[in-house]
Order: C-alpha cells, then structure tokens, then sequence
RNA sequence: GAGAGCAUAGCUCAGUUGGUUAGAGCGUCGGAUUGUGGUUCCGAAGGUCGUGGGUUCGAGACCCAUUGUUCUCCCCA
C-alpha cells in the first residue's frame, strides 16, 4: 500500500521537533516562574463532556469515535435504529460514546468540575496538548495542532489578568517575537449591545465588529443591516468603531459614548486598572475596543496577540470567563485564561529567522568505524564522553572513510574521532572538525582535554 | 457546508495545435578513491503520467467521473 497521512495531520521531522521544543520551553519555564502546575487530560472525552459547548458549528467539528462492537448480530436491531437518528441529526450513544478533545478549556472544566473538593484555589494550570478538530484544512489550520494554555480558577481578582499580561510580555520577549497585547473588556461590548437595542444583539454586534480590520467599516454596517440593526444603532456603533488615539484618550471617549450603561463603566475601570498597572512595565498592551473574540463564555477582560510585523491571524488570545463549570454542576469557579498558538508562532519565527543559534542540536562527534577490534578500543571513550554530556554517536559499520565522512557531513556533525589501531597501542584519539579543517591527535584518556576541544569555538574555512 | 486550482522519477518541475522510444536539475547507488570528506569526472538504477471510464487511427495533453492535495469563503488557533 502507498502510506499516507490522514488529512491535516503532519509529521515534524526532527529539525521542526527541535524549534518547537524550543518554544514550548520557553513559555513552559514562564508559566512555572508564575506558579502555574502542568495538568494533561485524555485524548478523549465522553462525548457528552464535549457537545453543546462550543455552539452548534462546534458539534460538527468534533471528532467522534465510533464505539466498538458494533458488528455484534445481537444489537443489530439497536444499531440500525441508532443510523437512523443520525439522519435526523441526532448522534446517539449507541454509535459513539467518545470524542477527541477539540480544545483544552472544556477539559479543565470538567477536571475542575470534578475534583473542586480537592484543589487548592485559585488553582493555575497550564496545559500543552494536541487538540483535533474535523476542519477543512488550509493555510494554517490544522485537523490536529497544539493548544498551549494556563488558567486561574477560583480569584475574581485583576491581578490575575495582570500577571497574565506580564507572562504574554514575557514570553514573546523571550522568543524575541515583536508583538502588541491586545485589550479590551466584555463588559464595554455588552454595554455597547445594551445601547443598540439590547443583549440579545450582542452576538450579532460582536461577530460584526470583530471583522473591521478585515473587511472594513462600510462591510460591518451592512452586515449590521442584515442582521436586524436600524440606522440610529448603526450609528452609535460607527461612533465606537470610531474611536481612536492613545490608550487614555480612548477610555476618555469610551466613557463618554456609553456612559449610560453601567455594565460598561465597570469594564471601563477594570480596563484603567490593567493598563495602569501595565503602563511602566509593559510597553506593548494596546487598547482595542473592535476586539471582541468569538467564544461566548467570556464575561470581563479579553486578549488577543498580534504579530506585529508579520502578517499572520493572532498568535494568541484568551479573556476571562465567569461561569465555565457551571456548565458541569459547579457554580462561582470564576477564572480567566490565556492561550498560545503555537504552529503560528513557529510559523512567524521561522518567518522572521529567529531560530538562528538557539536550538539543541544533534550528534556532536561521530565515531568512525574501522573494524571490529578497533571499536573495542574506542568504545569505552564513547562512553565517557556520552557522561560528560557530548552527544556521541559511532558509526554504524566498517566502511571507507569516504561514506563515513559524507555520512558526518550529511547529518551535520561538525566533528569526527578516529581510533585506529595505532591509537589505541598509544591510548591517542584523533579529532577532527569538519567545518574548519582543524584536526589534532590527542591523548584518549584525558577527556576533560577532548571535551574541551569539542567545545572551541572554531572559525569555517 | 460553499467555491477554485493542482496531480508526470524519491524531491522540484519541463513536456509545443493530440503524433515515434516521456525529459531536466537535485537526490540515491556504483566507480575514479582500502586512514582524511566536501569539488570534479564517468556510469547506473528509478515512471501503471493519481485512479476508472470516454473521444480518437493515435491521449501525459481533450471530455466525464472519482480520489488525494492546496487555497479561498464560513468559522477558527
């Protein structure tokens, strides 16, 4: 058979493993400094844990898993009358009982849900899983790809959003990524629906708005048109939209357009805390009153990051939330949450070179093979060298110098080691540096000699 | 869910209005070269032209279907 992929899945050949690793370890070491603890749920869920929460597109998208059994002759009745609510649209729990995780939230939720008698709070996760979801694929969107988040549950406080501003700035810092901090409050979008007819608008309003940089102003009004809003609302939004200058300057205005909604005053002073607290250490949060994110559970603060010279969707996001176990049983567990994209993140990176010198690398010094007696002699300083932490490899066979020094120079070793059956008479090692030239016969037992020779900076011929 | 493009060697791609035996570069393998590579030179292997039908004296090329893949919209990370 002809071996295939299935469809927007990838494999990452060990030179992407190394950069995303990188990433990944840099924003995992961020996440522990803030005293947030790994947490990893299954691949799948029951599938009741998954459906109804991320709204009716959401269901389609989720991978279900067929259950087993289902060829037993004594459940044929059964099995055929569950096929035939799958035309109705209905999945029934006779087909598929389980599904891939199709984000990371619902998981901690249900894991919250469950153990909330145990945790300490405010309890602060992160979480690096794949998640998969049945999309089309396309340019940067993938059927399984990485989610990498922390929350904190169980604290209404700001300061949470404040220390999660603080990881945004210094993840990307770390990852040198140019970007800009994106806020903006919920509270100020449902003030802004109660002014324009009421909350049951404020999906409508938020979908449209969010599109502004994409599809511009006069698309929004019609697409605020078709969805039911008359010319005075119309026009209050364009006043929003419309708002501009400086984070303060913005507050001022935004205070002024709404200040009949006191739900949007609040968002306000939320927003004024955030920035004020920010203002010194954070030079890249940017005020945005278009932004508004489409999961509905969020409630307060949101975030979104933007690249800021490449031009690439967000490569981050995330926003607080009320009520998110409430959906299994547990009330007033409020939390707020961010989340990283990592295969857009690789993408800008690799985009702006910044993976240059920064990588772990592969084999450091390959070992030639020169016979079976030979590799007695030179196997135990292979050893000693692998102890000292020099990635060491030997060749696999006794073949001219000719295949083994291409097989180096292919991988990109930069040295080799020759122990000959003349070295080993003198207990001497021959190193030689590919890229250089460089090459010096030295004594076999002194390791802490070869190591350092294996650490000196050489300059390429 | 809606729409568009692409599919020829391991990879990237040529292939004329339909015309003999389908090509190139890179890579792979062997040799020049049995303890010092990279360059160079010589040689070789490698193809059901995605699959199935159709039109034609003749199809890699035209038509239909199908599968895969890429992209756009919707939505999302």
């Amino acid at each position: 058979m002809k071996p295939s992929l299935p469809q927007g899945t990838r494999d990452f050949s060990h030179e992407v493993v190394y950069k995303r690793q990188y990433i990944l370890q840099t924003i995992r070491q961020i996440f522990e400094r803030y005293g947030f603890q790994p947490l990893e749920t299954p691949a799948m869920e029951n599938i009741d844990t998954l459906m109804g929460k991320y709204g009716e597109e959401g269901d389609k998208l989720i991978f279900k898993i067929l259950n087993n059994g289902l060829d037993n002759p004594n459940k044929e009745q059964k099995t055929r009358e569950a096929l035939e609510e799958v035309f109705q649209g209905k999945w029934s729990k006779q087909l598929t009982e389980r599904a891939l995780r199709y984000d990371l939230t619902i998981p901690f939720a249900r894991f919250v849900a469950m153990n909330h008698g145990s945790l300490v709070f405010p309890f602060k996760r992160y979480q690096i899983q794949p998640v998969w979801r049945a999309d089309r694929p396309q340019r940067g969107r993938y059927r399984e790809f990485y989610q990498c988040d922390c929350d904190v549950v169980g604290s209404s406080s700001l300061i949470n959003e404040v220390e999660l501003i603080h990881i945004y700035d210094q993840a990307f810092t770390s990852l040198q990524i140019p970007v800009s901090i994106q806020i903006n409050n919920r509270k100020i979008l449902a003030g802004l629906a109660e002014i324009c007819g009421g909350q049951e608008q404020l999906t409508d309003i938020t979908i449209a708005i969010d599109k502004l940089d994409k599809i511009g102003l006069e698309k929004v009004k019609e697409e605020l048109t078709q969805r039911g809003l008359d010319q005075a609302q119309i026009e209050v939004i364009e006043q929003y939209l419309n708002i501009k200058g400086s984070n303060n300057e913005q507050l001022t205005q935004i205070e002024q357009l709404l200040s009949e909604s006191k739900q949007a005053m609040l968002g306000v002073t939320e927003l004024r805390y955030l920035l004020d607290f920010a203002k010194d250490s954070v030079k890249s949060v940017q005020l945005d009153f278009t932004l508004a994110r489409g999961l509905n559970y969020y409630t307060g603060t949101i975030f979104e990051i933007k690249a800021s010279t490449v031009k690439m969707g967000s490569i981050g996001g995330g926003g607080r939330y009320d009520d998110l176990t409430g959906l299994f049983g547990v009330k007033d567990v409020p939390g707020v949450g961010i989340s990283f994209g990592i295969d857009r993140i690789y993408d800008v990176m690799e985009e702006l070179n910044l993976f240059e010198g920064k990588l772990s690398q592969g084999t450091e010094v390959l070992f030639f093979n020169l016979g079976s007696y030979e590799i007695q002699g030179a196997y135990p300083v292979i050893q000693k060298l692998r102890q000292a932490g020099i990635r060491t490899e030997l060749y696999h066979e006794p073949v001219k110098f000719d295949k083994q020094f291409k097989f180096a120079e292919k991988k990109g070793i930069p040295y080799i080691a020759i122990i000959g059956s003349e070295e080993i008479t003198d207990n001497k090692i021959t190193i030689k540096h590919l890229p250089s030239g460089w090459q010096e016969q030295m004594d076999s037992t002194n390791i802490d000699h070869i190591v350092q020779a294996l650490h000196t900076q050489r300059e390429d011929k």
